[in-house]
RNA sequence: GCCCCGGUGGUGUAGCCCGGUCAAACAUGCGGGCCUUUCGAGCCCGCGCCCCGGGUUCAAAUCCCGGCCGGGGCACCA
């Protein structure tokens, strides 16, 4: 990772601020993962704080202050301090008033309608230069429920000509009637808005570094006048891109909406991006940290490819799965001339010390192969069961396949060029759920029977792809497809 | 409309600040070969990029200007 501007070893204070108001999903990674890493690479602190302060539009659920936490923590982050916004409203009450005392904010009683006019001409609102008094007085009839919601509004100073109308004059703190808030209930009625509570609580738990969305630029410049009036430093901002993978759908209206219509199964459903969902495929915290770091903190929108994301996980998987037979979608293939056989194969071919699996042929009862490999089973062919025998087909129906026993030595089909094919002979139930895009598929077939496969492994099917196991009830298995 | 950012092979990143050693590096992808009882890995070969136009300069991916394209912001959301 490249050097952090103004990083001092032991001084770097660094935090992630989600709204818990969905599920952590890799667009928001790339920030955490960073403001993660820089705080270990300096020795730091890094901040979970959780922006959970509007009841309303964006409004938080209890759920996902632990789902965050539990996804950070399975990243392999180490949190030095949780904070949580609405905990946090008299700290900012206070300030509020520090400001209004000084001059620097006042309320505004004005339509919304009305200020926007007013702004967009650079015109003070009428209330703007109104004394202190009335200011503070206007400030306790916002805290005392005298003003309803939408009546008045706590605004922050800015210059007025600022060429940003945006900018003018922000608002800070506004009124909501029945907030219903998860944590604090009907408690509090007066909230502040983003740009107010985080500049406060950047500055009050030492963050030195900020790492957020280009999105966020224009409010670093809101933020700077509290900042100035405060007498504060502003942190280091760096501002990167979007981060998107390939297809994947990261929104959290979207995931909402789908999910609320049935089209996802949840917020882990894995064709979603969230960081759960690629938990559940078998992605491993280490191919997701090592893919964020690599794209680092470029301004431009990035665009990663699965086949990226894969490649990094293969690499991480490879040695720890073990191998098994699935045969998708089974056809019966009868053989005759064969007498019986039990085949020993490694669990995995480079680590022989972990054992075998044993699949036993027994004349008269078939072997299943996959639909899948249809194409190689032509009458006049030969094929190889992989670990078995040679076969001849010797015919081919739409749900049967008959052959001949050729031969058992692997070397002769290596010399001809024979196509190899896994098998089972009886198998477990087992589907495994294979995400394309905006489609999940689900391939039913067979798994080798005695395979001893739990609810987390992640293991390969032998010319299928590496899964993870997802459930395994009454002797069922099912399995979320990874990638090949 | 106004205000910010960006633009290097199919994808991602490095190089740009401090011009030459960059017809550009690494990863991934794709095609082919070797090896290998799956796949993958490994080894070898190949494919493919500096958005466009001007300018400065002996020399530009790198600096300047203009254009085009893309993203973001302009909420009593975060």
């Amino acid at each position: 990772m490249p050097p952090l501007p103004k990083a001092e070893k032991g001084k770097v204070v660094t935090r992630f601020a989600p709204n818990p108001d969905g599920a952590f999903h890799l667009g928001n990674a790339r920030a955490a993962i960073l403001s993660h890493e820089y705080a270990r690479l300096y020795d730091g602190k890094f901040i979970l704080r959780f922006d959970d302060t509007d009841p309303k539009v964006k409004r938080p659920e209890p759920i996902f202050y632990e789902w965050i936490k539990e996804d950070l923590e399975w990243l392999g982050f180490k949190i030095d301090e949780i904070h949580i916004a609405s905990d946090r409203l008299e700290i900012y009450y206070n300030y509020a008033e520090k400001l209004i005392k000084m001059g620097k904010a006042y309320v505004c009683t004005c339509k919304p309608e009305k200020f926007r006019e007013l702004r967009d001409k650079g015109i003070a609102c009428p209330h703007r230069d109104e004394p202190v008094e009335v200011q503070l007085e206007r400030w306790r009839k916002m805290l005392n429920g005298e003003y309803k919601e939408g009546e008045a509004v706590v605004r922050i100073k800015t210059d007025l000509s600022h060429p940003n109308p945006a900018v003018r004059d922000w608002p800070a703190l506004r009124i909501i009637d029945n907030p219903n808030h998860p944590r604090t209930g009907n408690k509090y009625r007066v909230w502040p808005l983003y740009n107010f509570a985080s500049a406060i609580d950047d500055h009050e738990l030492g963050v030195t570094h900020i790492f957020r969305g280009q999105e966020h630029a224009e409010n670093e410049t809101r933020q700077r006048y509290v900042y100035d009036y405060f007498g504060w430093e502003y942190p280091v901002t760096v501002h990167h891109g979007r981060l998107s993978i390939e297809g994947v759908i990261l929104s959290k209206s979207k995931t909402r909406k789908g999910i609320e219509e049935g089209k996802y199964l949840g917020w882990d459903d894995p064709r979603l991006g969230t960081i759960r969902a690629l938990r559940r495929r078998g992605i491993r915290p280490e191919a997701i940290r090592e893919l964020i770091i690599e794209v680092g903190l470029k301004r431009s929108d990035t665009t990663v490819s699965w086949d990226n994301l894969a490649a990094i996980n293969r690499r991480i998987v490879e040695p720890i799965a073990n191998r098994y037979f699935f045969v998708a979608d089974p056809v019966p293939m009868y053989i005759e001339g064969a007498k019986e056989f039990t085949a020993e194969i490694p669990l995995h071919p480079d680590y022989p010390e972990r054992g075998v699996r044993k699949l036993k042929f027994e004349p008269g009862k078939p072997v299943y192969v996959s639909r899948d490999d249809m194409e190689l089973f032509k009458p006049g062919n030969f094929v190889r069961l992989k670990d078995l025998f040679n076969v001849e087909i010797l015919e081919v129906s739409e749900d049967s396949i008959k052959a001949r026993f050729h031969s058992v030595d692997y070397e002769i089909a290596r010399e001809n060029r024979w196509r190899m094919v896994h098998w089972v002979t009886e198998g477990k139930p087992c589907e495994v759920l294979v995400p394309e895009g905006d489609e999940l598929l689900v391939r039913n077939g067979l798994l080798e029977a005695d395979a001893d496969v739990k609810v987390d492994d992640i293991v390969q099917f032998e010319r299928f792809g590496f899964v993870r196991i997802d459930e395994v009830k009454d002797g069922k298995v099912r399995a979320i497809f990874a990638h090949k």
